[in-house]
This record gives C-alpha cells, structure tokens and sequence, in this order.
DNA sequence: CCGTATCCATGCCGATACTG
DNA sequence: CAGTATCGGCATGGATACGG
C-alpha cells in the first residue's frame, strides 16, 4: 500500500477490507483527485487549477501513490512544453461506484439542514 | 467537522462533497470502527479486542469524533462496573451502504491475485 | 471498566527554491 | 510545463501513568 500507515488489523490475524480501501483512496487529496479524474483524463497543471489548495509538491506525492497502488495512469506525451496526462485505469474504475456514493452522500448530508432534517 | 485539516475545496467556491465525506469516515481508526458498528452496539473494551491494534487514547478520540459528527451513539448505562455501548445512530445507518460498498471492494481487490486478475 | 492527562517522537505537509 | 530538493513547523498519535 502506497498510503498511509498501516494499521493493519480488523481481529488480530486478519486484515481488515475497509481499511485496505480507505488506505487507497483515504490520502489528504486522493478523494478529490479520484472524483475529477472520473469524468475524463487531466494534467498535471490543469488539477491544480481545480484543486487550487494543493501544493505542488502534495499534487505529486497523491498522484504517484495513485500510480503506485494502480489507480492512476500517467502518461508522458513526448513534447515541448512537456504535456503528461493523469487517469484512470481500468482498476481505477472500479472506484467509480464508492466515489459516487461518497460524492452523493457528502452532497446529501453537507448542510445543516439536511442533517437536522434527518432527525 | 471533527476530523482532519480541511482541504476546503473542489472548485475554488465550493466544498467538494467527497472530501466531506472522507473527513467523516476517513480518519484512522473510523473506517474499522463503523464496520464493526455496523453488526450491533458495541463496549469500550470489546472494540478494544476487537482491534488490538488501537490505543485506548486513540479509540476515545476516534469515537468522540464520529459522536461529534452525529454517526455514532454513546449510551452510558449507570452501574458498577461502568457499562458504555457505542452504536450507529440513524444517520450513522445511511452511511451502510458506503462502508459495505469499501469492505466488498477490499475483498475483492486486496490480495495480488485479484488485482492481477483484473488486468 | 472506562476513560483523561501528560510527555514526547515521527512524519506529514507547506513554503521556497531550483531543474529538464 | 511538470516536476524534484530541502528545510522546518506543527499536528498526529504512541507510551505511560493516573482517576471516577
């Protein structure tokens, strides 16, 4: 696992899936990453300009862990200026489904209002 | 929200909804700890066995939080010896569908076999 | 049994400067 | 444009001891 510390255990021996997933997609920047990567690849520049808050240096730490756990697929197109293009990869993909959930759930429940209401 | 520094946002005005819901679920011990919530009320101590792994510090703070966030119930029953249950409330339960869409996902794609099998 | 308090290490992350 | 290198602050979290 590129991310995180591992805390490793659900019961002693076994480990625990939910925390394998949140070890993946649970870095400082890869929730926001994954969710503006679904809708079409992007460069390295242009999730800055989406993502103003990240630094530089966050930007490349997420994405190469992204890479590593083989979420993320870079691709380097042999040019000047340089031009590389970050996406999914087919595994990413598989992503797709518990982002969307999260996407929804945060779009749901993010107000005040809507978490009163719920009482 | 009571876990992590805020990212803050997806476009520059607006909060992203899938960090919302990362800085909900994702701090260290909440993922592991809203899947074993997920079957039932549990104690103090019995979460404790069941993640050996966490500090007893860390298991306050941890439960505090998702308290704060209105996920999780304290109910403290007047006895010697002192009897604490945690338990989901009802918001808590709409988050259900997310940790199990984690855990499935975990399963499935946490041996090498597996994600060697999807390409 | 169920915590809180304190101290301290480490590692995350921002700021800044520099390269192909 | 798309990075890497280095430094330093500060939050995170472990270990330990103590309390209701």
């Amino acid at each position: 696992m590129a991310s995180r510390n591992f805390p490793s255990s659900c019961t002693k021996s076994e480990g625990c899936p939910v925390e394998y997933t949140l070890n993946v997609i649970g870095g400082k920047w890869k929730g926001i990453l994954l969710y503006h990567l679904i809708d079409g690849s992007k460069r390295f520049n242009e999730l800055r300009r989406i993502i103003p808050a990240v630094t530089q240096r966050m930007l490349t730490l997420q994405l190469r862990e992204l890479e590593a756990d083989g979420i993320v697929k870079r691709t380097v197109h042999e040019q000047v200026p340089p031009k590389v293009e970050y996406s999914l990869t087919a595994f990413g993909e598989t992503l797709i489904p518990i982002i969307t959930a999260m996407r929804e759930w945060g779009e749901t429940y993010a107000s005040k209002e809507a978490r009163s209401a719920h009482y």
